[in-house]
DNA sequence: TATTAGCACTCTTTAGTATTGAGTGCTAAT
DNA sequence: ATTAGCACTCAATACTAAAGAGTGCTAATA
């Protein structure tokens, strides 16, 4: 038993008035609603076969049919090729991004607000990761005696701040001087190596900064460890209360209470790095909390590496057709916009 | 009819008993759990007082009563000189802050998890406003060609970044020049006056240097507007579904749509500013969607000016004789870390 | 005069029952 | 192969009765 035209076409009618309607559909309903020229009797012999197949699934024995997660995973192969998006739309979300272009953060987040605006659902994103850009500039900042503050410039146009605690107190012409002798040293190398890169630089030193370097060395090294936190950001949490399938109180809250965890939403966005565009349909999901939700992310690219990513997610029961073009959309506004705008 | 010894006594024991189990308290549960030696039908006729008094509410004819936010008022304000805290909090609350000491946005997120941890509420925490606060350091970093990034450093040890474009060129020698200029001159002055600052200072400059902080001025200025935005964190917002008066979903999507309103959080925290703990109980918040909450909030302060809030929100229900300790002790916790770690 | 036992009354909550209605699956006719 | 017809299932809804918590009032009591 294969799924011929007519099964298929039969589907996509019950995925069409789920998403829609969020209610188990029956027979009669796609039968009036949906042109097919065939008797209810016939689509629920259909169904029925749709059912065994693993498309369909039956709240009880009386309700009408919910398309599994199977069903999902076909419809959006389907249609995964056909990136429709309003042109209103297109629009504004050009428009609405390059609001915040000055600086870098403030443009991903921007992506998720527009994200979670245009789609109604709940949208994520994270901010470029400094491990795979380069330096562009360093820059020692005296914040007090005991304090320095480190400004690293990426070739992405990232900023990182970090500060630590020096021993005793250098001079400002000190500081400026291994600003110098530390961009011009480390310019062009990653972020992840530049620790690496220090150690290898340091032995043949200009002199009178060798001590110095020496002193602040250690604490470079360490600030650049904590610069691996990943920032996240996320917009139109509260969209999710919109969805009658969480009604229930505890499935909110499980949803809610997984997206407060950080780290999670984190390593669930950065699975399949590499694909553009991504999408995770219910149990396909890894973790327990959002195994009825759908996750459809695009990643952003700099140079050809992959640097962010931004998403939406929401029920499986997702309009798929609408956001799919939305997210790629954003991601591909990201793209020409950091190529304009954070040249290397 | 005053509100003598006995009736202070039953309403007491009502709110207790309310805060704890969160349903409405009847006479003979009064009666039995508390030691008061009157029969439940005396306690009825004090409640009957109390509820004409506007100290108790009766949800419906055969319900227990519960207390209003009137009562609450009354019970909050005669706790507030007992300060008690268990001493293994104290020591928890001084052992998580001083993780993030370097950074003060650090250290304030970190206050609002220590703070949703002890207590179970939603914590809420604004980072120092820049505004009251002094200039230490201000350094111009090149991104790239069109862009220069503003680093400025303030006595209270907060760092603020803002990138902004320039029309052509200037040379990282150029760079420096101009923030050792730029700090000698507006050093010690408020963050919210450095434009004032700048421009009476600006004709009476070094001739070389003049034609290029010309082209900058305008832009500085500009970002310093930019500082103005508050940073908001939050903790623990999730565990609100842990109250059974947030069993209603709609309630709980109208309390998580207005933490969400980040300039309506600020507003509400920003209150009594001066005030160095303030309790808003119920229908005193100005906010319709927060009137059936209680907002526990406390001033840190640096050199004795007010710089930002901390506190907990939960519903009227709320634990104040726990919660009021704990507030009060990360505030003073910042105050002393502040003044410890972060001269001026 | 203040307190309290006793009791009728109120009103929510819970359980039980009947009814309705949407939808299926099967059978027999087309 | 399709479909009309019909019995059957089961959740949702409405209705009713019973239980239970708590009050307010009255009359007795200390």
């Amino acid at each position: 038993m294969g799924i011929d035209g007519r099964k298929l076409k039969i589907l996509q009618a019950i995925i069409h008035n789920y998403i829609t309607n969020a209610e188990p559909v029956g027979s009669r309903t796609i039968s009036k609603k949906y042109d097919l020229g065939v008797s209810p009797a016939t689509i629920r012999n259909e169904m029925s076969d749709l059912e065994e197949l693993g498309f369909l699934v039956q709240p009880h024995t009386s309700a009408g049919r919910v398309p599994s997660d199977r069903a999902y995973r076909l419809y959006v192969d389907s249609l995964v090729n056909k990136k429709r998006i309003k042109l209103v739309q297109k629009r504004q979300i050009k428009r609405s991004l390059v609001d915040g272009i000055n600086e870098l953060e403030e443009l991903i987040q921007n992506s998720a607000k527009v994200l979670s605006k245009l789609t109604n659902y709940t949208s994520l994103a994270i901010a470029p990761q400094l491990i795979e850009s380069r330096l562009k500039h360093i820059q020692l900042v005296p914040i007090d005696e005991t304090k320095l503050l480190m400004v690293l410039v990426t070739n992405s146009g990232i900023v990182k701040n970090t500060v630590f605690n020096i021993e005793k107190e250098i001079s400002n012409n000190q500081l400026s001087l291994i600003s110098n002798f530390l961009t011009k040293k480390l310019k062009g190398h990653r972020i992840d190596e530049l620790g690496i890169e220090l150690k290898k630089n340091l032995t043949k030193e200009i002199f009178e900064l060798r001590d110095v370097i020496k002193d602040v060395m250690p604490m470079i090294n360490k600030s650049i460890d904590d610069l691996e936190e990943i920032d996240l950001y996320s917009d139109g949490v509260t969209n999710i209360f919109n969805f009658p399938e969480y009604n229930d109180i505890t499935k909110a809250k499980s949803f809610l209470s997984f997206l407060e965890n950080k780290e999670n939403v984190i390593d669930m966005l950065l699975r399949n790095k590499n694909q553009d565009i991504e999408i995770t349909i219910g149990k396909e999901n890894c973790y327990e909390e959002i195994k009825n939700c759908s996750l459809i992310t695009a990643t952003y690219r700099f140079n050809g590496k992959t640097i962010g990513r931004v998403g939406v997610i929401g029920p499986t029961r997702m309009a798929y057709a609408k956001v799919i073009p939305v997210v790629k959309s954003i991601a591909v506004n990201l793209n020409d916009i950091l190529e304009k705008h954070f040249d290397l």
